[in-house]
DNA sequence: CGCTATTTGATTGTGCGCAATTGAGTTGTG
DNA sequence: CACAACTCAATTGCGCACAATCAAATAGCG
């Protein structure tokens, strides 16, 4: 399948083109997929995926300002807003104007909210069967996935490469 | 909160939350971590990330109908009808209803949209690169994520995952 | 104090992802 | 032929991601 043969410049193009395709569709593919098995399962609770991770924070550090989330979920405002306010309408999370600093707002989980955590705590162990994978091979993953994020992240993206 | 004793069940569930948010985290991280960097590098082209794997299928594959290329990319009709609206716009694509099948469409690139290509050509290297990740490492990703996909596209999700 | 720069969140606009519906075209059956 | 079932694309509606812009509050400086 790969270059067994000394091909020319444009047909190894054309090969790399080929694997980009596999690999990027790959990434996206699993992010929709992984995405899709928390829908399901989220359904139950009446939350969406990004709104999960938010509940997720709220319950292990309590009251977030909304720059706080932001940082922990690399999200900011145009994202955020709105789906704070879609979880303050469903009655899960309360949105106050700190007094100290009227610019932020400090978001903090209601009563309901924080009940709701009891039935998420089933989750994580009904995703993980649906992958397939262990225990062990999913942090690895979340090792290579972080990385992955870190170089993406900090790589200033040089004109040219000149890779190889 | 999490109490300090070893492990009541009730703390293990909490360790399993932190895990959770750990890790669906990265994954969705990872991907727009991965689409941030295509957005910069296709900017160039005009082209948006999604659209870029539609054409590059288009370049694989030459005239493909939208079914085709939904199958191909695991995308429906509400996702791939204005964003082929758009690439039409654009002067990239054609679409055409088959004259053999008149509910078929189909997409075939235009000159323009083929002499893009070339200029695509240098893409999946500048990406790679961004990565930090040997070729090697970025295939065997591939593997993992796409062995992934298929567990959790096929899963069922059975009411009671009984883990453990 | 007045003036400027920064921080913080909200708003607007564009595009993607997906469920649900619609509607035209095709196929199968009697 | 008539009629039902199916296929395929388009449309609608909602939510998320992100860039760009705006307004209010704060901090810093003369």
């Amino acid at each position: 399948m790969t270059t067994e043969a000394p091909q020319g410049a444009a047909a190894q193009d054309a090969e790399w083109l080929r694997l980009d395709r596999q690999i990027c569709f790959s990434l996206h593919a699993a992010s929709r997929a992984f995405n899709g098995v928390y829908r399901v399962v989220l359904n139950e609770l009446g939350l969406t995926y990004p709104q999960y991770l938010v509940m997720l924070v709220l319950w292990e550090h309590g009251e977030t300002p909304v720059k706080k989330l932001g940082e922990h979920l690399r999200l900011d405002s145009g994202t955020l807003s709105p789906l704070l306010k879609r979880l303050e309408a469903a009655g899960l999370v309360r949105r106050e104007r700190s007094t100290r600093d009227e610019r932020s707002v400090e978001v903090r989980p209601t009563e309901q909210g924080a009940a709701l955590r009891a039935r998420a705590l089933r989750i994580p162990r009904r995703v993980m069967s649906a992958t397939g994978f262990t225990l062990e091979e999913i942090r690895d993953l979340h090792t290579r996935l972080d990385r992955l994020t870190t170089a993406l992240d900090t790589t200033a993206l040089e004109e040219t490469p000149g890779c190889e």
